[in-house]
DNA sequence: GACTTTTAAATGTCTGACAAATGAAAATTG
DNA sequence: CAATTTTCATTTGTCAGACATTTAAAAGTC
């Protein structure tokens, strides 16, 4: 654990990217704990205040954690999947809004992705999943349901027909593009959406991954894809009008 | 931007939720540059110390920027598409390494993504795109390349398939699949594979793009993807005997 | 007007101090 | 002796003040 003592600027950088190294290279290991603040500042010779820096950063990434007291100290954090997912979701968010990502460019990637999984939700989609799948197609179909709660039922929808492949990797992979991109999509279309459609999709997706129609499942999802697309196609076309 | 006086512990912690929020809700804007560290620390009531942790945690995220000098501060920064993709390999491979994930779920997930890709790099994939997978898959054949550079090659081979399709979003979705779980992949079956195979392989996926051939793409990445997780079965029982 | 110097503002770093939490050891008590 | 309470050392969290360094704008100089 060295740093370099000629690039004088952005210390706590260095001894963030230090630890950091040891803990993806694996010489640290999940809960091993890190010298105390006073050790590790005399280590890379520099004062507390620093490496209590480089410690924050660390934390920002949920790569430590840190507990006060006498047994306290900086551990390595076992990095879960609610943490990997919220900060997927983040991270997805504002490269979406930061970058004037295009409806087509985003729409496209998550119903590729969503797809990517329809062949495995068919096959292990179990009991519950379809439940929470059909309550949230139901709750959709309420009348005084707001638009910011249809999209939230929305999100919790796709959720479930994600997490049936039953594959965690795939769910924190996808965590973003449906969290994220979903509500950009419902607050382009929502002033020219159909309710009905979309409920009807909903409902013909569900009835797919429970007879394990793997091609039904995947047609219903491009169906929904290309029909999304189209109502952003006519918000755009009566914009431009406007 | 106000913090809770209540819950004296973590203030930093609060501090940074603050300004993250006004990021992600918009009320604060690329480039906007924050108050300095100083009024800062008048605003929430804390000292500079706290202000600088903080601050150093959204750099951590990339959420911010700072520079030095007269004119200089925090700024909002614009999250690019590289420093996303870095994020996004750095959490993945600890996600992957922390939480004991089976081969298997991995190698699943890493192929369903990629055959998401597949039907759209066969009908936008460039000159580029192809000549950068056919260099790669000759590099392969080359018998003197160590494993780390053959597994290197194997990485930019399929992060070229993956660019092919065009679509930036999906690049950076996969960038986690691919580099986090690539290497993996190598690290596991490369005393049991046959380069040979996999070059033949990578190989046909190239003429299958350059024919613009989706289902011929498709399904050799399939052929791939239960080459790869024959190899690791063999390897696993390899293990037990042993 | 072009160049140099000064200056002010901002971040980066250091030092020293105290508060608060926390578990372990020591002291007390029944 | 066992159970409880107290003390204590360790560690993180926070604060205040100081100085160094960088930077661009303002002031001065030729």
């Amino acid at each position: 654990m060295k740093i370099d003592p000629d690039s004088p600027a952005d210390l706590s950088a260095q001894i963030a990217k230090s630890i950091r190294d040891a803990i993806v290279s694996g010489t640290l290991r999940v809960d091993d704990r890190l010298p105390s603040e006073a050790e590790l500042a005399e280590q890379f010779e520099v004062s507390r205040s620093t490496v209590r820096e480089a410690l924050k950063r660390l934390g920002a990434q949920s790569l430590i954690r840190t507990q006060r007291g006498a047994t306290g100290g900086a551990f390595v954090n076992k990095l879960t999947y609610p943490e990997a997912y919220g900060q997927q979701i983040t991270t997805a968010t504002l490269l979406l809004s930061m970058n004037a990502v295009s409806f087509t460019t985003a729409c496209e990637a998550r119903y590729a992705l969503e797809r990517a999984c329809a062949p495995l939700s068919a096959q292990r989609r179990t009991a519950d999943h379809l439940a929470t799948m059909r309550a949230e197609a139901h709750r959709q179909a309420q009348p005084g349901l707001t638009d910011e709660a249809f999209c939230a039922s929305d999100v919790a929808f796709h959720r479930a027909l994600v997490d049936a492949a039953g594959n965690p990797v795939l769910s924190y992979q996808l965590a973003g593009a449906v969290e994220a991109m979903q509500p950009l999509m419902n607050m382009i279309t929502f002033t020219a959406r159909s309710r009905e459609t979309i409920v009807a999709l909903h409902g013909a997706i569900a009835d797919a991954l429970d007879a394990q129609n793997a091609e039904e499942t995947d047609a219903k999802l491009a169906e929904l894809a290309s029909y999304t697309n189209a109502l952003a196609q006519s918000v755009f076309a009566a914009r431009q009008k406007a």
